[in-house]
DNA sequence: CAATTTCCTGGGGTTAACCCCAGTTGCGCC
DNA sequence: GGCGCAACTGGGGTTAACCCCAGGAAATTG
């Protein structure tokens, strides 16, 4: 019944053990610097509970999780983010198993909570930080969830990309591009031209203001997306 | 010869103190929780040193910098930060007298840097993060660097408002707002329509998105130009 | 199967955002 | 004074981004 801990942090991963060593009597507790060793010493060690913090080098939190359930379904994950992002939220919902047993604390968690969201997982239960909780909540309501298509423009217009260019990257027509993006902005609440006469916002650049303002997106994911999509000018 | 420690995270307060009592030979250290309490408290103390966040609630840490060198400019202030973000730097050079001691700390430095950092400017130098160095170097670069006219349309940009809107609140013709990103564009490096057909770039949004990596402009900060710009509505 | 919903397609508009170019003003500097 | 420089003004373009409307393919559902 071992515990693994992986933070590119060390004060984070000190914080954690020495709060973990005294709460919960006396477990092995291991450490990982990022995603991949994660992966590595979970596979050796098969910890009942791993803390996996979400931004990392190499190899993101949440992609770490996703291997190591897929491995080992039985490990109670607990993921560690300073934000409460939406981003997040719907990437974690895509890899955790439906009856599986796993936690969401942000960073300026109290330490009772952490204790609490560790016992909670390791009895199999789920814990979720109080901040995340209104998150999901709005990741279910229809009016205002995006679909991945949706979700896939938006990006594409946070990156600084034209329709002509996200229509090419995405094998769309221009017109399904706008499609995207008049439904976007419909959820997104932003006033169009139509709605008042002098126009207060670029609704282009509003969404993508909104979108960050709500953790639908941030920076970091954005850079990935950039990578994906902006590299491969050649392939057209 | 007291230290103060200004931060919202208790955690972050904790690691600081404990750090700071056991190199700096026993001082009494005081705590303040925002940026108007670490005003007060500098006021009554008339401390030696004083560590302020720059992200706090209440007031930004900046402003609280501004305040306490106004009425007592012999303090050492020690900025942390947790990104290396040129906004702060700007503001920060606004805010300290020349020839003051001050630092710029990251918060992941290592602890011995902390150290050496509270040492730096209790003896009177500055003492600055090796990764805030190089984004001084590009304050200073004339061909790259913002002038203040022109970071002000990219506040507004990120914001999602139009020319019409940007000059309705700056007091300007659409004309100059034009002007200014089009002069805000080329030192953000963005191809326009004119370099090569089949435009992949929306200038404007790539302009934020831009801005936003490095740092010139950030979330906290365009919320505050929002509560400034949106909200006087009215007062056309 | 009919009904609904979601998403893409297409025609045919308007306008905000960009393009170039030529002036003017105001500033500091030699 | 004459010079350069930065910033705003204005005319007169082009085009990307938005507007509405209608219709069709595909999956969902009763």
């Amino acid at each position: 019944m071992t515990i693994l801990i992986a933070d590119d942090e060390e004060r984070d991963r000190k914080w954690l053990k020495d709060l973990l060593s005294a709460h919960l009597d006396d477990q092995p507790i291991h450490e990982a610097a990022d995603g991949q060793e994660a992966i590595e010493q979970a596979l050796k060690l098969r910890p009942k509970l791993v803390f996996l913090d979400i931004k990392m080098p190499r190899l993101s939190g949440i992609k770490a999780a996703e291997q190591i359930l897929d491995k080992l379904p039985e490990t109670g994950v607990l993921m560690l983010s300073n934000f409460a992002d939406e981003v997040y939220v719907r990437q974690l919902w895509k890899v955790v198993p439906p009856n599986g047993a796993f936690g969401y604390i942000l960073k300026n968690a109290s330490n009772e909570q952490v204790v609490e969201a560790a016992r909670a997982v390791l009895s199999g239960d789920c814990w979720i930080h109080p901040g995340i909780a209104r998150v999901i909540q709005r990741t279910q309501n229809r009016a205002t969830n995006l679909t991945s298509a949706e979700y896939e423009a938006l990006a594409c217009i946070a990156l600084g990309l034209t329709d002509h260019g996200i229509a090419r990257r995405l094998y769309l027509t221009e017109k399904a591009v706008q499609s995207r993006l008049k439904s976007l902005y419909a959820k997104l609440a932003i006033p169009g031209r139509s709605e008042s006469h002098d126009t207060e916002f670029n609704q282009r650049c509003r969404a993508v203001y909104l979108a960050t303002r709500r953790g639908l997106i941030n920076q970091s994911e954005l850079e990935e997306w950039e990578t994906k999509l902006l590299e491969t000018k050649a392939g057209g």
